[in-house]
DNA sequence: CAGTCGTATGTTGTCTGATAAGTTAAATTG
DNA sequence: CAATTTAACTTATCAGACAACATACGACTG
């Protein structure tokens, strides 16, 4: 019915996934992050916007409102909008947005690696006989958990909890919840389903990943330790990516 | 019903404090801080909202906009604007108490190194021209600064968040900022004082670091670029052990 | 009667064109 | 030259329109 009614396709905006207001949202805030727009700059004047992204007002100023809720910019009456100086931000804090790709997921997971490699090697420097039994424990509870075909993630987590708490630094721990809580209920999803070789293989491959780790931190031996934990999540990261690659 | 919207008086505007928009959204957010608008209800429609506040359909939108922003609402398509939730607020903080002495400064450092020594390796394969411009001329900087005894602790940060920033996961860069601007103010005193070596020697030192950890970068060579960046803070943390066991 | 379909209606998304008001700098005037 | 006026550019707000989307209800069909 209505297939026959558009003769003819001038169509030059083919994609909009999330609205034109956010698109023009996504370009400023990437100039701003990316240093395009300094702090105490000029943006270009709203017509100009318009002229460049092929929208009416309208949507310009809805999306130069979303940036002063934000307090990226700030607009004067009659003289034009200017980028801000990014607030006090005395704490670290990732944006629920910016979890929503899987690029998003692999990019804090970058961050993980990079925090519990190092856990993992000062784990081995300092790890006391508490903390190896906590692992023993949570490595137990994990086989258990797949045998019986519960959920396994609680262990999981708590495993790589202990060895951010053998660092004997709370900081460590401390952005170990963080990313923990921040992750887990995104990573859940295509755990173990998305695994090629089927959910029990997958998971007895993790748990001897985990037992290197272990290994290698009961040894003191602190590369090894930094190399197993390396390897275990560069799998995660490399599933992920092959997730990204290949949507169900 | 009339209790979100003060009836105006027959004037039609006396006072407009920060613009018509900001009204609408104070009022609003009063509305759902208060409770009167709970999580899930539907706000009024557009035109609703037009007729109570007597104001434009540009007007209402960018105050919808706003609080789409704050996340505070989310609106559907074709359906209405609905309040949402109040998020997680959940976020990672260093306590300013958790940085009283130099072992607490260690720590965090610890911290630093485990973010540094991946963020170099994740530079060295994905920095482009501009990061390595942008190091260069930090480490320029650096150079001058020892040279004509000014300040090098700015140019010397610049150099780390680029190496941060080259990885390409903004994670990174906001995790440091936040690191640096935590530590900074503490290092400050004690860098090159209690150099045993004296102030000049001891910051040539640290600019030959930094440039190894350029040239790995550069050459993109990952295993080299995070060996030069652990050696460089490791040994920012042998100075502070000394200096801790030490006090001047 | 049950199920499907189309339409009426209400909502948000975007566009167009206009007027008001604030700011700056050039042009005009004394 | 200095003060003032004017012009141009900017944001703020208004008004009306049409498109896209979603839902509800009635009509038609089996």
């Amino acid at each position: 019915m209505e297939s026959w009614k558009t003769p003819s396709p001038p169509e030059p905006r083919l994609r909009r996934p999330r609205g034109l207001v956010q698109e023009i949202v996504d370009t400023l805030v990437a100039n701003i992050r990316d240093g395009l727009i300094k702090p105490g700059d000029k943006l270009p004047s709203e017509s100009e916007i318009m002229g460049r992204f092929e929208v009416s007002r309208t949507v310009v100023r809805e999306a130069l409102s979303k940036l002063q809720a934000a307090q990226l910019v700030e607009t004067r009456h009659g003289i034009g909008t200017f980028a801000l100086a990014p607030q006090d931000t005395t704490n670290f804090k990732i944006a629920d947005s910016d979890l929503s790709t899987i690029a998003d997921v692999i990019s804090v997971l970058e961050l993980r690696i990079s925090l519990e490699t190092e856990a993992a090697g000062l784990a081995a420097q300092r790890r006391n006989n508490a903390n190896l039994k906590t692992m023993e424990a949570a490595l137990h509870a994990f086989r258990s958990a797949i045998q019986q075909d519960s959920d396994a993630v609680p262990s999981d987590f708590e495993f790589h909890m202990e060895v951010a708490r053998a660092t004997g630094n709370r900081h460590f721990a401390d952005l170990m919840t963080y990313l923990g809580t921040m992750i887990i209920p995104r990573t859940r999803v295509n755990t173990p389903s998305t695994a090629p070789e089927g959910r029990l293989p997958y998971l007895m491959r993790v748990h001897g990943e985990h037992e290197s780790i272990f290994v290698a931190i009961r040894n003191q031996d602190a590369e090894a330790a930094r190399a197993a934990m390396r390897t275990h999540l560069a799998n995660s990261r490399e599933r992920l990516r092959k997730a990204q690659l290949s949507p169900a």
